[in-house]
DNA sequence: GCTTGACCTTCCCATGATGGGAAGCCTTAT
DNA sequence: ATAAGGCTTCCCATCATGGGAAGGTCAAGC
């Protein structure tokens, strides 16, 4: 198969399939005597799993730990675990942060009347003082 | 103020004030006869403002336009909360998006032993048809 | 005056994951 | 045989930030 029909089997685009090899974390294809990227059904398979993974919004480093889990049939379930767990503490730290951007930008919107006059909440905050936002 | 008392007001650093002066988010610094920058108290209030609404989460872009409302003491304060509502549905987006991943992420986390044993729901899901978790 | 250390300058490179596009070769169907 | 479409490599752009090198400047102490 070529690295097209690997692409729409995958969900993955060509460009990224090259790049996932670049990087060393999908092996490097083997090749048509002309020089074309020929993939198996395991390759797909494989390049799901990143798909998957990067759906999750892991790292491409941590997809490459997982990927030499996926492939060691004798690996404890704690080391995968403590990845996703890691993941989570990431995600949850991040949501924390958007979350907290969010809440402060939605207080200075409420106090802004929006209309054509020209005083706004928004800009003295952005303007004034480093003090924080009430809440 | 040479860029580093300017950095060190500002809470900017000076990577970053020399970066937002060459692409035109400050105007062009004052130059000492030695080629230092030269900075006034002005500039450290617009420095500010920068570092306030990146902290905010506002990309440069947006930063541009809201600094040009700053600076026009007759805009409308509907201008400056389309731009701010505009980004609250941004931070919506993709804190319901990460909260996504979260989710999935903790359902499987949850399955899996964390053990020495090798069997684990975390990858079976990755490597496992394109199905979505239930929730 | 001269040295030293802290500061400033510009320029290049790297990040992370992705896309765009050009120039040129290969394949397949008409 | 020709055209269309797929493949190759290579370079560039994103977005905001930092690191670092090579070299000029300033201020303080001797």
């Amino acid at each position: 198969m070529n690295i097209g029909q690997a692409s729409d089997a995958s969900g993955v685009s060509a460009k990224m399939i090259r790049y996932y090899e670049s990087v060393g974390l999908m092996p490097e294809a083997g090749r048509s005597a002309s020089g074309y990227r020929v993939y198996t059904e395991s390759d797909v398979h494989m390049l799901r799993f990143i798909r998957r993974s990067r759906d999750l919004g892991f790292a491409l480093d941590d997809i490459r730990l997982l990927l030499g889990l996926w492939r060691d049939r004798s690996r404890p379930s704690a080391a995968v675990k403590e990845i996703a767990t890691k993941h989570i503490d990431d995600l949850t730290a991040k949501i924390a942060e958007l979350q907290a951007m969010k809440r402060t930008l939605q207080h200075l919107a409420e106090a802004c009347h929006g209309d054509a006059r020209p005083d706004c909440p928004i800009l003295d905050d952005l303007g004034g003082p480093p003090a924080k936002a009430c809440h």
